[in-house]
DNA sequence: CTGTTAGCGCGTTCAT
DNA sequence: ATGAACGCGCTAACAG
């Protein structure tokens, strides 16, 4: 009667050991391949599995070996294209390598993010990648002994692995090439600078702007509300406070977005009125007119970078010391800059 | 020696009740709440369980119970907007629900989502979300007894729950509104013909024709590969083959990138030299010049409605016959729209 | 209300 | 090379 839609019973590995005529353990060790198993029996214990479509439990190998095959992804924001990039990449290096991925989205809150580390502890996860929020999160789960990788961001007091861009690099790229242009009053669009990224694209600005020996000015830097859609806004504040500008870096994809709203409602023509950067190559900055000049990042890469690197911490293949892999993002010169008029 | 980083060995249930001076049993129902279990005893047990860090054992807990709270969910492509929002609103219903999100790729490869299918089958997953490529896939799941809800596309022979978008309608308006400016050649491009969108949205062109009285001419129609970016080189050769075509319908995301991209390439003024409308509305749609009219679905909503329908399946409140759901998809009209000239 | 018993499905000793 | 016995961690059934 729990068998309603025909559905009798899982076929266990006691039924193929049956049909094939041996003991539970030897029809384990012909179907997994571990242990000694005659040759014929070996074929018979197949052809039996095959014939009565047995499946293996997964939930019960994990159990019985202590581990499974599922790893942790915890991200920010799957409809930012950024993370779903990311989750691709990492997706498809553990695909081929025969794990899954259970992807949990925080949506940029560490509650979230906190009760999803909670959640892969109780899963049992050999191993996890995070775009942190916190220390906490990845803490509490290299604490239990789970492998943590984190990537884009590094947040860990306690070392772990990470991989990263080198957001400082490639923010001094784009401003360096915004100076060599002759502007020198250049907004400065952000949502956190908690973060490690944050921080970096920042520092990038700044050591640029040193280089360059252009005082910086915290008034030309906009700080908005962390997925908040009102970078259109706070540049707009920005702009007729500092109506000297004359270009805008926006450090990551929701601010270009932002930005180039704002800039279209305000019919500011790019780049002759003004310029515009941004951090963070998406499709659509060279679908527009002009195309967006762009910091890119290779951002599946790196997901599959972390992957890899959590699975050579799994198969025990890479033991070392916390290693961090850095990644360099690329300048893309497009229509959105050119030299300051006037 | 297995606990080299000083992960001694995880608090059982077991440990849980000595420390509380009961058994595993009163444990286990102080615990989960099922069952009795005496306020004061409850009261240490839960004290004990926070003391010594215990975190339930899923996977003992799925053995026992013969269920997980872990859905599939296979999907084509993660790099594609539209499929990270459908995988973003089916997060979001099974997180508050405390079910746990399994993502596969398939990459549009049938044997891919097959494979896919057969892993979720060995983790013993409940239920499964999919947008299907092929009936088998799905039909496996549901042989072995596990709910599955088709989603986006319907494929299923054996009937399962659905939750779809009216393609039909939304391409019907969306050629009516061309046809109501007077266009006449409109070229249709697409990607796959096999499944429930494809053919739903050619026709609704069809459809909108022949309400017309418009000739359907099978030369209008470029068909490329699933997933290449050679919407452009399609419709290069259709233009170059019907010079007379006035406006493109772009049948998906993916053609409609191709299209923008090869109309700008040709230096032909959107929509003074040809009209474009798109099925699938994403960002960069509004952030171009000028904005691509386009069929609008609710993508996020589509994913959300199907973990909805999935759980009430899981839970038993909902028991009926299979059902489809149709979300009703709207047309924005935008500036790539307009009378044909001449 | 509580403890004892048993078993989910598998892999892994240990004998043989 | 094979099978018998055991246990992974948990909870359902039962007796008390």
């Amino acid at each position: 009667m729990s068998h309603v839609d025909g559905v009798p019973r899982r076929v266990t590995i006691g039924d193929v050991a049956r049909a094939a005529g041996v003991s539970p353990s030897t029809a384990s060790r012909a179907l997994t391949g571990q242990g000694y198993a005659a040759a014929s029996v070996k074929l018979r214990v197949l052809a039996a599995a095959d014939r009565l479509g047995y499946v293996p439990d997964d939930i019960a190998r994990s159990l019985k070996r202590r581990t499974s095959r599922l790893v942790g992804v915890v991200i920010s924001d799957l409809r930012n294209q950024f993370y779903a990039d990311l989750a691709a990449g990492i997706e498809q290096v553990l695909g081929e390598a025969g794990y899954q991925m259970v992807l949990v989205n925080d949506d940029g809150d560490r509650d979230r993010e906190l009760q999803g580390a909670r959640t892969l502890l109780a899963m049992r996860v050999p191993g996890a990648i995070v775009t942190p929020l916190s220390p906490e999160a990845g803490a509490l789960l290299t604490a239990q002994g789970v492998r943590v990788v984190e990537v884009d961001r590094q947040m860990a007091q306690t070392q772990c692995d990470a991989v990263l861009v080198d957001s400082e690099h490639g923010a001094r790229a784009a401003t360096t090439h915004l100076l060599e242009l002759g502007h020198r009053r250049i907004a400065f669009l952000i949502d956190e600078l908690e973060w490690t990224t944050g921080v970096g694209r920042l520092a990038g600005y700044k050591a640029a702007l040193r280089s360059a020996k252009v005082r910086f000015d915290q008034k030309l830097v906009a700080r908005v509300g962390f997925g908040s859609g009102d970078a259109a806004t706070a540049l707009s504040t920005l702009l007729d406070a500092q109506p000297d500008v004359t270009a805008v870096f926006a450090a990551n994809n929701l601010m270009a977005s932002g930005v180039w709203q704002e800039l279209q409602r305000r019919r500011l023509r790019v780049p002759r009125d003004i310029s515009l950067v941004a951090f963070d190559d998406l499709p659509w900055m060279t679908m527009v007119q002009p195309a967006v000049s762009a910091v890119s990042q290779p951002v599946v890469a790196m997901g599959a970078r972390a992957a890899e690197l959590l699975l050579a911490r799994l198969s025990g293949e890479f033991t070392g010391p916390p290693k961090t892999d850095w990644l360099t993002p690329t300048f893309e010169r497009r229509g959105s800059t050119r030299k300051v008029s006037g």
